[in-house]
DNA sequence: CAGTGAGCGAGCTTCCGCTTGACTT
């Protein structure tokens, strides 16, 4: 073998190869393949910083693969991407592979297109040590943060609990939001509009000025029953809207979300097997650019659907800080290709990035924007009608961005009219409307901000909302609305009508809520590590990042200066700070005349009866997971004592209902049966007995076959992942094209005996 | 699978960013 290529990506690795020709082996190092261990810091903050890097067990095969590969290799083309992560994997080769520097050639591109490959097998360099180190200061950072903060909470808070540059501030802008949301005051004012008829054609026009009260406005719209109203100026203007720039990860994490309500997760996956499949460019990016080629390919396809004067091209530059530009913006492969394999939302998923790329190089939508002022003969204050009318569609006739907030008016067209010219409400109507609290987050609307504030990379803003979710600091979840009144008046033919109407406000679905913990364990990092927590840090930290990279500092001496304040912070902090509870005091329980206060503890939130200092112990019992330990009053305190409580007997045993581990159950006869969603405090005896039968029907379903082998009791059942033999707490697959129902005591026992125990894999078991 | 919450002390937890499958009961 003459030459072998690496590069990040297997299907890159395939696409490559093909523009390369036969001298050319590319293979794919699956990302990064050395990293700090995570059982240890695996930093020695005694001796500058010295990195421990090891291959971690699940990339050993591939280093060995490659390193034989190399071996009898020419030249070993390290082809990693362009940016601060892709340098460290290609230094990470060298060094793991054990390769001279004469044998090696770093070679960059930023589109997997045959031209730009050839280009840069023509212009190799070495590897940019300045930029690895930069990395290295940026993985070393991360991991110190991480591994001194974390400790701290579980010391200070509760175990298991994790922190870290990303993440912590990703929970603080979730915490932040839903405070601003408690403490909003909203504020109302009366919106006066009215509603004419043009030759047939209907529009409406506000009032320039909202009124405070509703007599003032009851004052208005009386005045207009009797008043004449007239056109007093007449404006037209030309306006135009551009297409938004090709899909970066995160605008179409944000895209798919609206228009196709993806989460970001799903859009994630969805995207990569587009990608596996050939349809689309690599989807983990943060640039807006697009290919020569692929500008040349939307064009020719805008001109055969649509028209020469449909096209415009042109090149987008990426706002985004931080951004690292090592790929192109995600677009499809061919832009003539229309279809794709995979299930409906694949084909929906591709098509908003085929009209988004398309829309990209498309021309303006122009506009002609109307702005109508009507007099009323019987107030100084006037009508306002704004008309929007498409002149020549451009680039909307392929696609339109959607939007965040839902505003209520869309303007349309408007009648013909001229100044001067007398008009007649149909009715005037004058409605109480009200100031609108921030919105919560949306999986798609966090990337968004993390982006803007340069935190995480396309990357990790999927999985960084999975592990703040699974940390339990943020949960994903809808809330019901309350009502509201509000004021309406209504003028018509029929003459003045006031009412009180009501409306439903503040309903959520599947927003973005943090959690009691997320919320004590923000304060807590707020308090005392005020800096890492700031929403500006890691700009701080990347600014250093970046002076590295260009030579003009040294990492270990900029790693130097952030970790000794740091790390003093946090030895001072584990010292003094006192523990993070979030106590608050409910009031005094009137049977025993002690305080009863709800906090978190150790396994989660909690209210308490008395203090722990005092004689007399205190009473704690858990609070379930839908109620929030804020909002928790004295009353529903009280109540949670109450549990574990009898609620009569079924089959002579007593059935017995209390809040565990996992959610509020019903015990009986020693088993435990869950309740789901019924009320623990209302729950009736005859509905605790038919959740028993359920669960016992539901169990017998699960049992296919059982039969006795000497002391075991061996099982075959029906779980989650299909069916399965069961021997104690021991599971085995049963072979594909097995009928389990025809599994007999010896079959079953040639099952187990073929399948070795295997090695217990993953420690990392979340619950 | 199913009360625990104080404190003791063993041993454990934890980061971010780059990539895909293997595998779950």
């Amino acid at each position: 073998m003459k030459n072998l290529v690496i590069v990040e990506s297997p299907a890159k690795a395939k696409t490559i190869e093909g523009f390369l020709g036969k001298d050319f082996t590319v293979k794919s190092s699956f990302g990064h393949i050395r990293d700090l261990p995570s059982k240890k810091l695996s930093v020695d903050v005694e001796n500058n910083y010295e990195p421990d890097y090891v291959v971690p067990k699940d990339k050993e095969a591939i280093v060995r693969e490659l390193k034989k590969l190399s071996k009898s290799a020419e030249l070993v083309w390290l082809a990693s991407d362009e940016d601060r992560e892709g340098e460290a994997i290609s230094w990470h080769l060298q060094e793991a592979l054990g390769l001279k520097d004469d044998k090696v050639r770093r070679i960059v591109f930023h589109e997997i297109t045959k031209s730009a490959i050839l280009n840069a097998v023509e212009n190799p360099r070495g590897i940019n040590i300045d930029l690895v180190n930069a990395q290295q200061a940026r993985r070393i950072l991360d991991r110190l943060v991480g591994y001194e903060l974390s400790p701290v909470l579980w010391k200070k808070v509760k175990p298991n609990l994790s922190a870290g540059r990303v993440q912590s501030v990703s929970v603080r802008i979730i915490v932040e939001r839903e405070r601003e949301i408690e403490n909003f005051q909203a504020t109302s004012a009366f919106r006066v509009r009215a509603y004419f008829n043009v030759d047939g054609m209907e529009f409406q026009a506000d009032l320039s000025k909202r009124f405070d009260t509703l007599e003032e406005t009851r004052t208005f719209v009386a005045g207009c029953e009797n008043a004449s109203f007239s056109v007093s100026d007449l404006q037209k203007k030309p306006g135009k809207r551009t297409p938004a720039a090709p899909f970066t990860t995160s605008t179409l994490q944000q895209e798919a979300s609206r228009k196709l309500g993806f989460g970001v997760t799903r859009t994630m996956k969805v995207a990569q097997d587009l990608y596996e499949q050939g349809s689309i460019t690599y989807m983990r990016t943060d640039s807006v650019n697009l290919s020569d080629l692929a500008i040349n390919a939307a064009k020719d396809e805008i001109v055969k659907l649509y028209g020469e004067e449909y096209a415009k091209t042109r090149q987008y530059s990426s706002k985004s800080k931080g951004a690292q530009e090592a790929h192109e913006a995600i677009r499809p492969t061919y832009m003539d290709k229309k279809s794709v394999k995979g299930d409906a939302g694949h084909q929906r998923l591709y098509d908003m990035i085929w009209k988004r790329t398309i829309a990209s190089q498309m021309q303006d939508a122009k506009l002609e924007r109307t702005t109508v002022n009507i007099n009323v003969s019987s107030s100084d204050i006037g009508f306002v009608a704004n008309g929007e009318v498409i002149v020549f569609e451009g680039f909307l006739k392929a696609y339109l961005e959607g939007t965040d907030d839902e505003t209520e008016d869309t303007k349309g067209m408007l009648p013909n009219m001229t100044i001067g010219q007398g008009l007649d409400a149909g009715k005037v109507e004058g409605m109480e409307r009200f100031s609108q609290p921030p919105a919560r987050y949306t999986e798609a609307s966090l990337v968004k901000k993390l982006e803007e504030l340069g935190i995480g990379r396309p990357s990790t803003y999927a999985p960084t909302i999975n592990t703040i979710i699974n940390r339990n600091y943020v949960v994903k979840e809808g809330k019901d609305g309350v009502e509201r009144e509000y004021g309406y008046i209504l003028l018509d033919s029929d003459g003045i009508k006031e009412e009180v109407k009501t409306e439903i406000t503040g309903a959520e679905k599947t927003k973005l809520f943090p959690t009691d913990i997320g919320k004590v364990v923000t304060d807590f990092l707020v308090e005392n590590f005020t800096d890492i927590l700031d929403y500006n840090f890691t700009a701080q930290v990347e600014k250093e990042f970046d002076e590295i990279a260009e030579g003009q500092k040294e990492w270990t001496s900029m790693i130097d200066s952030f970790y000794k304040p740091f790390h003093k912070t946090t030895v001072h902090t584990s010292e003094n700070a006192k523990k993070a509870t979030g106590e608050t005091l409910l009031g005094v329980d009137p049977a025993s005349g002690r305080n009863v206060y709800s906090r978190l503890g150790r396994f989660g939130p909690m209210v308490q009866i008395g203090e722990a200092e005092n004689e007399e112990k205190p009473k704690f019992a858990s609070i379930p997971a839908d109620q929030r330990m804020e909002e928790v009053t004295l009353e529903q305190a009280l109540e949670l004592f109450k549990l574990p409580r009898d609620i009569g007997e079924f089959e002579g045993e007593q059935m017995t209902i209390g809040i565990g581990k996992y959610g509020p159950y019903v015990r009986h006869n020693k088993g435990y049966v869950s309740i789901g969603d019924e009320d623990p405090m209302s729950i009736t005896k005859e509905t605790a007995m038919q959740l028993i039968i359920a669960r016992r029907e539901e169990l017998k379903k699960m049992l296919i076959n059982e039969f006795a082998d000497g002391e075991d009791v061996i099982q075959v059942k029906n779980g989650r992942y299909g069916p399965y033999i069961a021997v104690g707490k021991k599971n085995y697959k049963i072979p594909k094209g097995t009928e389990p129902e025809s599994l007999g005591l010896v079959e079953c026992k040639e099952i187990i005996a073929a399948q070795p125990d295997r090695p217990k894999r993953g420690a990392r078991k979340k619950k």
